[in-house]
RNA sequence: GCCCCGGUAGUGUAGUGGCCUAUCAUGAAGCCCUGUCGAGGCUUCGACUCGGAUUCAAAUUCCGACCGGGGCGCCA
């Protein structure tokens, strides 16, 4: 019975159900334990799926088929083919009766790590075997989460009329000076890696595509070695024309994070359970204070902040805006100019100069969005930029884009995996990419 | 970049100068067991990051390198 098994007739363990009893099927995966009782051996196989139960009876098949199928490696790739029998005994309430089987990919032992041992494993030591750690349900979890988070923001932003859209992330110039950005050697000039779409996104605004978004990645260059920083990300940036101000900018993200943490609640709800967290969506509108009134509700809470929060009251007025509103998302507005002066794109506000029309979107005391209204006046943008000793000249390709009809506009970026760090309280942002990059991984 | 802490079997750990022929769990190898589902029982295997120093004696103290963890600054 060794080897013959047509992997065509392939189901997955979640496909088989209690209305397929008697039927012979075919199932593949890993090979995830084998309980051997001497007579009677269990067989779990997985895949991406699920689990199902291979049952082996000895008598029936004899001790050398008995012995090589119990005898086979723990992960290894199997397929098997069999009878789905019911059985109150097996808490899935059916099991197969294996009528042949094919050893597809033996797996060496021991395992660099294992999929289902009583033991913790590093983050570290996972990372280094992140093939292997994948292989559990609750980390394969994250990455579905993440799949119906993402997929959930899309079909928010094509409701909403945006338009999807790629840009390079080989770029001349950053949008926020040169420290961050990472350098390569571009054919024979000097390039980065993108750190934002921002002079992009802002490009196709004066192009008149009105509402775009893109998801891609952005490279960071910055020496923060955090639990909540990665020097390669998934930014989810959108760009949206002739707004009356950031409070449309504004409107479109609480739509954006309710769209997608409803669908998150709505399909994810086995993989929530999975990880044993708990989701909420939170309620329209978000509260919105301004930073000055942030750092109010801070002194009143004793805590004294000058200039931006700092990691210690971001986390604390994530508190106090718990207590308060009971809000998990909430927004900062108003950013001053003096905190957001590399910011060179920044509107200010007409009301008052010494403040910019800038907001963050925090979620439980994490910043998870940056974003407001831009400056679209080319004299006024030309001057902030002389502002911070920036030289025009430099940003020619982006500035042109001014001069020939550009509208009122604003948008935003949003870290997707700062959205799954607090969204499922993982202790480390890196669990939540497949394959992170920081100050010192690069491999896997 | 700064501050603090750590590196012991494949994995996770105990061990603060001699009691270490290094603990426990998990795992691997083998044996027993016909209803397991964190299966159980028995046997065996497997480790002190590297280099230098101190000492009669170093997993343990000191120095350096490499690697990792936590926090800060900065940001998505």
């Amino acid at each position: 019975m060794d080897g013959k098994v047509d992997l065509g007739e392939r189901v997955e363990a979640a496909a088989l159900s209690k209305d397929m009893v008697g039927q012979s099927v075919t199932v593949a995966g890993w090979l995830q334990d084998t309980r051997n009782l001497g007579g009677i051996a269990f067989l779990l196989l997985r895949d991406r799926s699920g689990i199902v139960q291979v049952t082996c009876l000895k008598k029936k098949l004899g001790d050398e088929t008995f012995a090589k199928m119990t005898g086979i490696p723990r992960e290894s790739v199997v397929a098997i083919t069999g009878e789905l029998k019911s059985n109150d005994q097996v808490s899935s309430g059916f099991e197969i009766l294996p009528t042949s089987y094919a050893l597809i990919a033996e797996s060496a032992a021991p395992l660099p790590i294992g999929v289902t041992d009583k033991v913790g494993v590093e983050l570290d030591t996972r990372l280094n075997n992140r093939f292997m750690d994948l292989r559990k349900p609750q980390v394969l979890a994250i990455f579905k989460l993440r799949d119906i988070l993402v997929r959930g923001m899309r079909e928010y932003l094509v409701s909403q009329g945006f338009l999807e859209v790629t840009t390079s992330k080989i770029v001349a110039a950053g949008a926020e000076g040169g420290s961050t950005l990472f350098p390569i050697k571009y054919f024979e000039q000097q390039a980065y890696l993108a750190q934002s779409p921002q002079l992009y996104k802002q490009m196709l605004m004066g192009a008149g595509l009105d509402r775009i978004y893109e998801l891609a990645p952005a490279y960071r260059a910055e020496q923060s070695d955090t639990v909540r920083h990665i020097a390669e990300f998934a930014s989810l940036d959108i760009e949206m024309s002739f707004i009356k101000s950031e409070e449309d900018v504004m409107n479109i993200l609480e739509g954006l994070m309710v769209h997608s943490l409803e669908a998150v609640l709505k399909e994810g709800k086995r993989y929530l359970e999975e990880l044993g967290v708990e989701v909420a969506v939170p309620q329209t509108p978000f509260p919105r204070v301004t930073l000055a009134e942030a750092v109010g509700m801070l002194a009143k809470a004793g805590l004294e902040v000058k200039g931006d929060l700092d990691t210690e009251a971001e986390k604390k007025l994530g508190e106090l805006m718990m207590a308060a509103h009971g809000a998990e998302m909430y927004f900062i507005t108003k950013f001053p100019v003096e905190i957001k002066k590399n910011t060179f794109y920044a509107m200010h506000d007409s009301a008052d100069p010494s403040l910019t029309n800038y907001f963050d979107l925090d979620y439980r005391g994490e910043e998870l969005v940056s974003g407001g209204q831009r400056e679209h006046r080319i004299n006024v943008l030309i001057s902030q930029m002389e502002a911070i000793g920036y030289d025009p000249k430099d940003f020619e390709f982006y500035l042109q884009a001014f001069r020939y009809g550009m509208p009122p506009h604003g948008g935003f970026g949003l870290g997707i995996e700062r959205v799954l760090h607090m969204m499922l309280r993982l202790p480390n942002i890196r669990e939540c990419v497949l394959f992170p990059r920081d100050m010192y991984r690069v491999v896997p």
